[in-house]
DNA sequence: ATTACATTCCACTATTCTATTGAATGATGA
DNA sequence: TCATCATTCAATAGAATAGTGGAATGTAAT
């Protein structure tokens, strides 16, 4: 027993692994960096967390193999070793939703809010756009839109939705995305659309969804060498 | 802040279970249960922990929504809540695969062993048992085969294979499986197998995820009420 | 060189988790 | 009703983890 067998060796890094992902700020963390890399200080900011504090997390999720980092400059710039973290973190989403009642009942509440809530699907909305009939809505903030966003997406953050309703074509339907299919700022943007007088919709996930099933993304700026924090 | 907001419910929900899957012995029970419905004894026996120690554990993935358990006569059942619970441990597995070189390596190497010992996978099987030119052996412990196993196979415990080769038909391909991809048993038995002059491959799979393809299952006995321990 | 700055390392405290023991619970069958 | 047995509960000790502030490291500009 003073070597661990390769059973044990497996079973020890597979509970690792979940590990990685198994603490709220972890997670948070997790889901800002399937938006693109960010800097220790960017995370620390987006997720509420010091930097110290930010940074151990990401150094023990780099260890476990969810994250990678690279050095640009002075600058450590973390990200997502491979989509199959994505995957994982979907599986957990699924899991929750369909076997935690908290987390079923706030989907299907709080987020569907009925039918008419139905989400529109990748595929779908890929159809619609050729129609042209259709406006796409990312309501990020307005750097991690810069950074990447749907072809042809307008980038409107939601905390300034309110007053800058008028940019958005009247007549058409709104669809809107965010980071990913559990995060709530599409759907507010939804209820506030819809509260406006517009038609809308949510898109079913979000961006990191639409870069791993390779459809094409479109960015602002000329690619500056570092995502900012 | 005294009520915790929808986001962070939902980064709780999700960090807890990635936590019910974050630990070898858990993770060990997830994969045997992945055959299966289980006693609690059932589990404690096959993982090597105490009565009392397998209890908590898997009291603790009820809690999070990974397990369901339901009363017959004096034993308790456990059993995974859902499939998705089954593709949680596989998206845990393939970022392990990977990203985690540990696991890499013993995957390419005590695993793969090159070549010719690639999978046969699950399609390839059906396709080559029309064929009717191959045997199918499933090498898990004699009560998991009899809850369960592959239309046709034949089942013959790892530990009883080297004196049981007889029982196998010569001059036919033996396709083994166990209880996953991640199971050592089907690896043995392939180079036990190999050894013995046998055209050997496994399965690239195993038996939950042939189930959770919904396709066929035989069983020998008449299901009895209850998964014995 | 020196300075500024992003990040990591370190030491420490509070908290949570794990495994073990033995007792308690709840269902079965005599 | 009593005895039996599978499982769970309760209490404990030891180990691991999370967060904090400040020191140390390494890189880039001055």
């Amino acid at each position: 027993m003073s070597r661990p067998s390769v059973k044990e060796t497996l079973l020890t890094a597979f509970a690792a692994v979940a590990k990685a992902a198994a603490h709220p700020h972890r997670f948070a963390v997790l889901e800002h960096l399937a938006q693109g890399e960010r800097t220790v200080e960017g995370l620390a900011d987006r997720t509420g967390l010091s930097i110290a504090n930010a940074s151990q997390h990401l150094q023990s999720m780099r260890r476990a193999g969810l994250l990678v980092a690279r050095r640009d400059g002075k600058f450590t710039l973390y990200r997502l070793a491979d989509d199959s973290v994505l995957n994982l973190m979907h599986a957990i989403n699924r899991v929750a939703e369909r076997n935690v009642a908290e987390v079923g009942g706030i989907v299907r509440g709080y987020f569907h809010e009925r039918d008419a809530m139905e989400p529109v699907s990748r595929t779908e909305l890929r159809k619609r756009l050729k129609g042209g009939l259709i406006t796409v809505l990312d309501v990020r903030p307005a750097d991690e839109f810069a950074l990447g966003h749907l072809p042809g997406a307008i980038g409107i953050p939601l905390s300034e939705l309110k007053r800058r309703l008028s940019e958005l074509p009247r007549g058409r339907e709104v669809v809107a995305y965010c980071r990913g299919a559990y995060c709530v700022m599409a759907y507010e943007a939804v209820a506030l659309l819809r509260a406006s007088g517009f038609k809308s919709r949510r898109l079913e996930d979000g961006l990191p969804e639409w870069r791993a099933a390779g459809l094409p993304i479109a960015s602002d700026v000329e690619r500056k060498k570092s995502a900012a924090s």
